[in-house]
RNA sequence: GUCCCCAUCGUCUAGCCAGGUCUAGGACAAGGGCUUUUCAAGCCCUCGACACCGGUUCAAAUCCGGUUGGGGACGCCA
């Protein structure tokens, strides 16, 4: 049976990058019907946190990962790690030399067969003999790393492109131990805009960083499976259970992937647009109490349809508060360049108070009407409805963009339209 | 410096393993148009790549070699 690890160290934050090795292994496990362990790394005594292992650990499940079995704590098994260290020092196979214990490397040709690469070779005549247990009595990553797959019955190995030049390091160990070396699979690494790894200069590079900014998993999930691996058929968007019907670890690329925040946030949009209206709200919710703009009283149905008014044109869930800022706070921010092109303008000002004038002496108030109200006006004053519209949205809304007017006028209530109207023609007459 | 990996549009990729169906397909971005209200929405169109050189072959994006370019690793870090 198949039997894959994802084995992250707890001294970081859960990178973009290792979410990627992560879901790959999953993916490999479960559509071989075979079993995922997480194993922590946490032989730095130093740099090794609790926080961080349940943050790496909060931001596999909510990417949709679950694992099998109990979490494998390194720190927790320094007597096995003593125990096949006396077995090589027994056999001659290492030594001790300045209160370490060191593996001797043997001379021969190191080959592997790379699931994604195919053949590499190395000549050991270049590496190093390797520190397998350190001065402090805990074992280095390498030797760690060996004796737990091989102890753990992994069956392959799916792990960054970094790791592959500590393969011919590892390799010779199985063979000292007598263990069979797993298969392994060397998946690229993913680059920032500049071509170097992905790192902080270039952004946001943590799962839970992206998760605050208000991506989706569905949609982060999907978008980092696309970098390196593809559904085929010129297709895109798969949710998790397709892609474990067409996960297929040679299917993957070998080539390096520049992460695009542009089109991960495009994907986000479309998952958003997809989304259960109800559900979008739920999510909104939280949001919306933490940036201050509702409280525990609101209005869920009108919330709702203010949602359902923008839920085609945000990317990220952010964006409603920033693109509907206006329908929680009367003193909404104006944006900039909007102000000058259609409130500043010749006339703008008289125009606003007119509608204001129309909407106050109309006894109706609905998306018709509105629409009906403002045409006429724009009509009797032979001027484009456009030259009636934008105005209104900058003094009703603060934004160039936003949902359809009318609707939004709707939504507004007439009170607010009225007193924004008339705000809006004084301010910039 | 040594070793290793990689090389299709600006970006993510399909095609490559089993050479012809590829004047190289899709997506994001960009540019243009439509939607007689904006747009970051939708629809349509356009732009845009097989790094280079040589070899094998009737035929190469696909196979081989080299060059160049990029990346990674050389820790008692993981």
């Amino acid at each position: 049976m198949v039997r894959v690890r994802f084995a992250p160290s707890p001294t970081g934050f859960l990178h973009v990058g290792s979410a990627r090795t992560a879901l790959f292994n999953w993916l490999f496990a479960r559509h071989e019907k075979g079993e995922f362990l997480v194993r922590v790394e946490d032989t730095d005594q130093t740099r090794s946190n609790k926080e961080f292992l349940d943050e790496i650990l909060d931001s596999l499940k909510w990417l949709g990962m679950d694992w099998d079995g109990e979490l494998v704590f390194q720190s927790k098994r320094l007597d096995i790690y003593k125990k096949y260290a006396k077995e090589l020092l027994d056999k001659g196979a290492a030594y001790e030399s300045e209160g370490a214990v060191f593996f001797k490397i043997p001379d021969e040709k190191i080959k592997i067969t790379d699931l994604i690469r195919g053949p590499i070779e190395f000549d050991s005549k270049v590496i190093k003999d390797q520190v397998m247990i350190k001065s402090d009595g805990f074992p280095t990553y390498n030797f760690a790393c060996v004796i737990d797959d091989a102890d753990m019955s992994i069956t392959h190995v799916i792990r960054g492109d970094d790791h592959i030049s500590n393969t011919p390091k590892q390799v010779p160990m199985y063979k000292a131990l007598g263990f069979k070396p797993p298969q392994f699979a060397h998946i690229p690494l993913i680059m920032g805009a500049d071509g170097g790894r992905l790192s902080k200069r270039h952004g946001a590079t943590s799962l839970s960083e992206y998760r605050d900014m208000g991506y989706l998993p569905d949609a982060l999930r999907n978008f980092i499976a696309l970098m390196g691996w593809s559904p085929g058929e010129n297709k895109e968007m798969a949710s998790l259970d397709e892609m474990v019907k067409s996960f297929d670890i040679k299917n993957v690329v070998k080539t390096a992937a520049v992460f695009d925040i542009n089109k991960c946030a495009w994907m986000n949009g479309q998952y958003i647009k997809e989304m259960e209206l109800s559900k979008l709200v739920d999510l909104i919710i939280p949001l919306l109490k933490e940036k201050k703009l509702i409280t525990e009283e609101f209005d869920q149905k009108k919330l709702t349809e203010l949602v359902a008014l923008y839920k085609e044109r945000i990317r990220t869930l952010p964006d409603l508060c920033n693109l509907a800022e206006f329908f929680f706070k009367d003193d909404f921010t104006f944006d900039e360049k909007g102000v000058n092109k259609h409130l500043k303008k010749e006339g703008a000002s008289g125009i606003l108070l007119k509608l204001k004038e129309r909407f106050e002496s109309s006894d109706k108030f609905d998306v018709k009407s509105i629409e009906d109200t403002t045409r006429s006006l724009a009509d009797e004053l032979k001027i484009k409805a456009a030259a009636v519209i934008h105005p209104a949205r900058m003094a009703l809304t603060g934004r160039t963009v936003g949902a359809g007017l009318f609707e939004t006028i709707e939504i507004l209530g007439k009170e607010k339209t009225l007193k924004r109207l008339q705000d809006a023609a004084e301010k910039f007459k």
